[in-house]
RNA sequence: GACCCCGUAGCUCAGCAGGAUAGAGCGCAGGAUUCCUAAUCCUGAGGCCAUGAGUUCGAAUCUCAUCGGGGUCACCA
């Protein structure tokens, strides 16, 4: 139950029974939320405001006559016209008591919406190429990616996750050189890595593995053929590498995409721009060289150019290059179009920050491949600086000597790395301090909350062992006095669990997981406080040996706290220990 | 030269399809344990929301300019 999309439906139709002529769009723009202070009421709502200015009418006015239609409703206990025309209203407490009810009737699906309406929608994160192991660099968009696409499942998207491999280009013939180098030594060859190569030991074993494979049966082949039969291997043991550095941040995609089965005669490419060039979007031309710096190889020549400009970019640009080849974005626009024709209309891109220049292009690709049919998201993650202790972490360029994921994960843990890369929004650069991710205390936010989950574990222990003949099993909890939940401490908390369903909604719709790892934080503090008052005041405990019927009203609350904290570290892919160690 | 992101408390950051007195943590000063893991809680000090203009009933939020910081800039992927 989300009681700000029901009170916005409400004010709705108390707003057309009042206006029979307002429009559905002046009413989409109603926003019922929590206001700033809380002393203003539970729920207040900008309608008035909003829907004045098409009717010509005075917004308190209009507030004042859509406040009166609701001082009757039960579940109002006071509606009143602030400020410059807000309505602000007070709940009655039985509207509150429901939605813990409904929590524990929901469970996991408590948050759950439809917002998504069941569309499709194409989720591509991390398209890390495959020439090695992950690196931190990469562990960002993973996370927010991977976090962006369960929360849109969550609000009634059909998602796919996808992965695009990047196997088609140069760096993967220069790969496939470096495997080689490994095979012959692993032959038992003395062997110096060229500079320009791969030089990481992650390829040894795979040299071994062809080895025991080919023996040294491949040294005899041509070297084209030997290439290729090292680049279909190399390629299968990076994404393995790739996926089990995933698999570490427990990150799964549904589909793996081969930029390489788009090129080939009459592959995807070809015919993308055989569609392009009958749709008038390709012509040959001459670009102007960048302003400023021009580059020292610099070639004025007449190319293939895609109108990126008739659809929002800067400059036309190139599919073509100066060797014959196709260039990147040639592919891209191939494998976007693949995505519209697969059925999405909806897609987001998680790109890193060295890609910002390529999001207009990008959108320009989708509005031109869709006849404008299709959107497309990028969420650009900007770079994480690594820290120790406040310092900068220096990474060594030397032999692939990178920071890579695995290490980070290693040393601080999955559920710590996840949460802090979405605690923090993902169009700000940020600094990734290994002390405090470690740190347990209330400086790390993943633990402050875990512990909070924990600690609902901890009242059940401790009620165990206090009143050992109260039945706190779930149905007993569903049956509890709920109504004796009436004090302020006590709305407070549910009044905080209330929101859950609004801040998941509206984070989905905003592509924004980071909401969630806020809010989480939040609520984690409202049953901390909770808690602390249980110090002062003894009627505020959790468990009262004395009064089971009180007792079981709390552990429903508790019950439902854990719910809601266990929903939303779900959606992060956080767990939520019961105890912590 | 152009484009993208950022500039909010000493520090790290929320808040931004405009809304009522701008929030949190850390740090600093003081306090709280006869329910529970103090891994917690409470109180306080601390702000020209980078600067300047514009849009309007109303701007941290939108527009433009300026200044700072980061990223990128035909044919790499």
């Amino acid at each position: 139950m989300n009681v700000f999309a029901l009170f916005a439906a409400r004010v709705a139709d108390a707003l057309k029974g009042l206006y029979p002529s307002i429009t559905e769009e002046a009413l989409s723009r109603i926003v019922v939320e929590p206001p700033r202070d809380a002393a203003h009421g539970d729920l207040s709502t900008n309608a008035a405001m909003v829907v004045a200015k098409p009717l010509g009418k005075n917004p308190r006015d209009v507030a004042s006559a859509l406040a009166d239609l609701f001082k009757a409703d039960a579940d109002v206990t006071s509606v009143e016209v602030a400020g410059p025309g807000f309505i602000n209203f007070r709940l009655a407490t039985p509207v509150w008591h429901e939605v813990l009810k409904s929590i524990a009737a929901q469970g996991g699906d408590f948050g759950r919406s439809n917002v998504g309406m069941g569309e499709r929608v194409n989720v591509e994160y991390v398209s890390a190429n495959p020439t090695g192991p992950m690196h931190v660099g990469h562990t960002r968009g993973a996370v927010f990616g991977d976090a962006l696409a369960s929360l849109m499942a969550y609000s009634g998207y059909d998602v796919t996750r996808e992965y695009y491999i990047n196997d088609a280009g140069s760096q993967i013939d220069t790969l496939a050189r470096s495997t080689m180098l490994r095979y012959r030594e692993a032959l038992g060859e003395t062997i110096e890595i060229p500079p320009g190569f791969y030089p990481g030991d992650y390829l040894v074993p795979v040299g071994e593995a062809l080895k025991a494979e080919f023996g040294s049966s491949l040294l005899e082949k041509p070297e084209a053929e030997a290439l290729s039969l090292v680049k279909d291997r190399v390629l299968a043991a990076m994404m393995d590498l790739i996926r089990s550095d995933l698999a570490k941040l427990n990150i799964h995609h549904d589909v793996f995409f081969s930029e390489r089965q788009l090129h080939g005669q009459g592959g995807d490419i070809d015919l993308t721009l055989e569609w392009l060039r009958a749709e008038d979007m390709i012509y040959q031309g001459r670009l102007e060289p960048p302003k400023g710096k021009t580059p020292e190889d610099w070639e004025d020549r007449e190319q293939t150019l895609f109108r990126a400009t008739n659809y929002g970019d800067d400059v036309d640009r190139p599919l073509v290059k100066s060797n014959g080849a196709y260039t990147y974005f040639a592919a891209d626009i191939a494998y976007h179009r693949n995505k519209y024709l697969r059925g999405f209309n909806h897609m987001v891109n998680v790109l890193g920050a060295d890609h910002s220049g390529y999001v207009s292009r990008l959108k320009a690709a989708v509005k031109a491949v869709s006849h404008g049919e299709a959107d497309i998201d990028v969420r650009i993650c900007q770079l994480v600086r690594l820290m120790k202790n406040g310092e900068p972490f220096k990474m060594s360029k030397r032999s692939g000597d990178l920071v890579l994921l695995s290490d980070v994960v290693d040393e601080v843990g999955s559920d710590a790395t996840r949460f802090m890369l979405l605690y923090r929004r993902n169009d700000a650069a940020m600094d990734f301090d290994f002390a405090v991710v470690k740190e347990q205390t209330r400086d790390n936010p993943v633990f402050y909350v875990q512990y909070a989950h924990a600690r609902t574990y901890s009242v059940f222990r401790k009620v165990a062992e206090e009143m050992p003949g109260l039945d706190t099993s779930a149905s007993a909890l569903a049956a509890a006095d709920i109504s004796l939940l009436s004090s302020e401490a006590d709305l407070e908390l549910i009044k905080a669990l209330a929101q859950w369903p609004r801040i998941v909604a509206s984070a989905a719709s905003a592509h924004e997981p980071h909401r969630v790892a806020f809010y989480l934080y939040e609520l984690a503090s409202a049953f901390h406080g909770f808690w602390a008052k249980g110090n002062q005041d003894v009627a505020l405990r959790f468990v009262n040996a004395d009064d089971s019927m009180l007792t079981t009203a709390r552990l429903a609350l508790v019950g439902a706290v854990r719910q809601v904290l266990v929903n939303g570290l779900t959606l992060l892919g956080v767990s939520a220990p019961e105890e912590l160690s």
